[in-house]
DNA sequence: ACAGTTTTCCAAAGCGCTTTGAAAATTCGC
DNA sequence: GCGAATTTTCAAAGCGCTTTGGAAAACTGT
């Protein structure tokens, strides 16, 4: 069933069918009620290709995951994220499309989806420090948000971020305040902007602490469950090993505690474990008490606020960038204790 | 930059211009290559909504997100398997288009991309027993293919599923070998199908060794942390407790083993677990020996195969549907022992 | 009842591409 | 070198919608 076919039974033209069914004003109320109800029967909706060439907007947001290796880490975040972004972008009738492309074409992608116009803006994931996207989306005119921020771009643009600064800068002081003094930093990849902050964060708490910074208490890796198991085996192994940790994410937080009862101590007595929760609607940090101490911010309300950013920003070209910043709360729960001397 | 200018600048008319482009033979290989050069030069790239409207086609997969509540949970393979897919169908030129309604609105959203004819298949995720979506694709014509399999529905349909029923039989097999004669099952939903066939596995194994099957040790739930912890909690402290557990996912496993660090038990000896292990990127089971002992299958793979099952039946409408049947591989880790007696 | 408004409807153009049917240019056979 | 066969190119229609500019119909007030 198309608009001609459907007019055609109502005996009216394409013209009106088309205006009734979109809300314009110039048509009777009572054709209008006719049109919509014969659309409604006839089970008729328009299609999305034929009223994109005509009115130059798809009503689809891209995201292009970029994929550097074959089998590449998949953030673990993405499904709740991609979940609140849908919400929200449903809710203004928008669709959401992904385009996976090797790394290095990631740019050609986005010139694609501008001259091929089949998006109407995308959303930027993932943003490294002077992340080059920007400037390139900003370039070829693309609207866009960034989930995060990328330190070092200097051109106003608009985002959604975690203060993760001072997220991890308070969990660091409620270590310090603890009494711990060797507290290790399991980063995420430091190329990515968020890492970096939360760095500054930590290494800000620590030096009003007075407390001085020690290299071997720093990792930073892909933020899988291994990697924060095998950083805290070999910190516990070292000379000297650190009292606390902040892990960071959930899934690596787990592979801390793994390691710390594998090395026959007690989280939360022996070592304190702070970590970052996004929470997940999977991993839910404990019913009542957390069981991890954590600074924790939704990355589902993350991605409703990008969305609702980018399509203020696509409606409205010229209402200028927006930008959120959210504040994780600080969670304290099972996993931190006073510092023990001595271990 | 659009097929008319870029033909003007050629000299050429539209037609040739885009033969030349889409690899019809009928046009001299000098003018492709002169075409082509162009295209590149100019960047141009055509506009995927016209092209999608003149060839009928939109290059576009669907994949409809039902949300129950606002608040449900997002299923944490949903990243790696989106990842699979769409590598693959990134690699036949297709996009992959996420839609998320509300529950009761889903046979709606699968009409309107008919009639819309906004999409050319879509990919039906977590399908219950007896899935009534499965028919109505059917009824209004939509190429897909399930990422799993629905008990119930007799007419053929085209599928990519994981021996469920074998692998939990196996795994129980594996635990009674090992003297368990109290084995629970924390499931996942046993309104989905894979949970139905796991749980049928499980049955028929205990069965095979001559062992009853016990109400009490068995549960159904979405698969979260907090679930694997909150029932093995119980189980525990209930009167005559499981000496093995089989859980749904590596998720629940890791808060089975919270529970059974908590009760001061020790995983492995005390208590043996196995679970599904889905091989998610993020989340590997141990670098070497695997932490635990579990059914493996990617379910990037079965990403990856839905999607190629799903283009050929775009492509060839009349080769009939495709099934495949992925087997789990059985991991043994640290996790299980000899059952003790008298814990 | 009639010119002037306002409301309601419509024909046709256009969005950017593919594809059909035909014309122009080239090559071939002899 | 000339008609036939073949290759190469093109004009125009069509995909299903929106939207412009106008016409017809229905109300005004006098």
């Amino acid at each position: 069933m198309n608009l001609k076919k459907l007019s055609e039974k109502l005996g009216l033209s394409q013209t009106t069918v088309s205006r009734a069914l979109n809300g314009y004003p110039e048509v009777n109320e009572k054709t209008r009620i006719r049109v919509q109800e014969a659309a409604k029967r006839f089970n008729y909706s328009p299609n999305s290709r034929a009223k994109g060439l005509a009115t130059g907007r798809s009503m689809v947001i891209g995201h292009v995951i970029p994929s550097a290796k074959k089998h590449e880490m998949v953030n673990p975040i993405f499904g709740d994220f991609v979940a609140g972004a849908s919400d929200a972008l449903a809710h203004f009738g928008y669709g959401m499309m992904f385009t996976r492309v090797e790394a290095d074409a990631e740019e050609d992608a986005y010139r694609n989806m501008m001259s091929n116009s089949s998006v109407d803006g995308v959303i930027l994931q993932g943003p490294s420090v002077n992340d080059a996207r920007i400037a390139m989306l900003q370039r070829i005119g693309m609207p866009f948000v960034v989930h995060g921020r990328s330190s070092g771009v200097t051109t106003p643009y608009s985002w959604v971020d975690v203060n993760n600064t001072r997220a991890f800068k308070r969990a660091t002081q409620f270590l310090t305040q603890l009494g711990h003094m060797r507290i290790a930093l399991l980063n995420g990849r430091e190329d990515m902007d968020f890492a970096v902050r939360r760095r500054e964060g930590y290494i800000a708490a620590l030096e009003d602490a007075g407390l001085s910074v020690d290299e071997t208490l720093m990792r930073s890796a892909e933020m899988t469950e291994g990697y924060g198991h095998q950083a805290m085996t070999e910190m516990l192994a070292a000379p000297n090993p650190p009292t606390a940790v902040l892990a960071a994410s959930m899934i690596s937080a787990i592979g801390v505690r793994r390691a710390i009862e594998e090395a026959g101590l007690r989280m939360g007595r022996d070592i304190s474990v702070v970590t970052h929760d996004d929470d997940l609607s999977y991993l839910g940090n404990g019913q009542g008490a957390p069981i991890f101490t954590a600074t924790r911010s939704s990355v589902r309300e993350a991605g409703e606020l990008v969305a609702e950013f980018l399509i203020d920003q696509i409606q409205n070209p010229d209402s200028g960038e927006k930008t959120h910043l959210l504040e994780a709360e600080l969670l304290v729960g099972d996993s931190t204790g006073p510092a023990r001397k001595g271990i």
